[in-house]
DNA sequence: GTCTAAATGTTTAGCTCTAAACGTAGCATG
DNA sequence: CATGCTACGTTTAGAGCTAAACATTTAGAC
């Protein structure tokens, strides 16, 4: 049996590169496809950086991501500010249930209001209040220029192109995903 | 004020693609820097995708995501399936808490043992079980499986390029982001 | 030897999420 | 009108994570 353990230092600062995984699997267990790995599993570290790194500066702030998330879509849906619960919950990628929870602490927070559409439908519409139109303001700025510089390394026709695959890559995830 | 939900149909089966985010906080915000949305809303996205469609495969075969992540890191690294939990805190970009509870689970389940190491550290050395073995065996197929699907639309060129240039986005990322 | 600093693993408090169970409000059908 | 279906939002149970507080051991410094 092939050790990986023994064909890459152990104490390194990083965990292993993607490559590096598959090779691994590719030894203990042959037939197994392995050509998602160097997409998927670099794809799960990048996203937990971006959002640990989030977390931590918004911890500092006085914000937690979940309600920066909630108040962010209602902000770039412009005046006036207001997006039912069932379209929040399209636009954050957030089950039902989770947008109920954050809805509540918003607005036990005095950020959001709450009100029935007067459409005929059930939906509820939840509207930015000042306090919350502030509290995006206040901070969305300093959350894109860190996450600008976190970026950095790419040049703007490298960072284009990237984002060109992942977007391409999104939808057709989006499409083949299994739903709720 | 310019009203993104005038310009972009907010019924659409998906969320607004990320340059659309992008452009909708230019208009709302001349001057805070854009130029990180399209990377890093498209990854989040991803990574939800995938995450959530593997929780679901999982849940089918009565595995959790966490549980599954140590054993095939254990798995991964060979005989004789040893590691200790802060090789396991690194190899798995988690906390040392989670880490701690992560194994406790597993060897409540019987999948893994723990002990103390002989080197003469304080380190616990865990080791996956037969149980755990033959767990691992049956599902890490299944899911690299269902995974390679759910990227079958890149071709192995296009996958390849992308692979490298998320790898190194990541190398990079890993350097600047705030650790803990 | 004794004391202190560093290294490690564990426990706990607080949050957030998902899935599933609920509770209702529109709506169509007969 | 009843009846049942469908659409929606909310509540609840159970998991899992992070950060911070702990607890304990090892390794130096003197």
């Amino acid at each position: 049996m092939v050790i990986v353990a023994d064909s890459y230092p152990l104490d390194t600062p990083s965990p292993y590169p993607a490559a590096e995984i598959a090779r691994a699997w590719r030894r203990e267990r042959p037939g197994t496809p392995t050509d998602s790995i160097e997409i998927v599993t670099p794809l799960w570290r990048l996203a937990k950086l971006f959002a640990d790194d989030r977390r931590r500066l918004l911890a500092d702030l006085g914000v937690d991501p979940a309600t920066l998330d909630l108040l962010s879509v209602l902000r770039r849906a412009g005046a006036p500010y207001e997006l039912t619960t069932r379209e929040l919950s399209r636009l954050t990628l957030v089950t039902a249930g989770a947008i109920s929870q954050r809805v509540a602490r918003a607005e036990d927070s005095g950020l959001v209001t709450r009100r029935n559409a007067d459409d005929g439908s059930r939906a509820v519409v939840v509207t930015l209040t000042e306090t919350g139109h502030d509290m995006i303001e206040r901070t969305v700025d300093q959350v894109l220029t860190r996450e600008s510089e976190l970026v950095a390394s790419l040049s703007p026709t490298g960072r284009a192109e990237l984002a060109s695959q992942l977007q391409e890559l999104l939808d057709d995830v989006g499409r083949r995903a299994r739903k709720p």
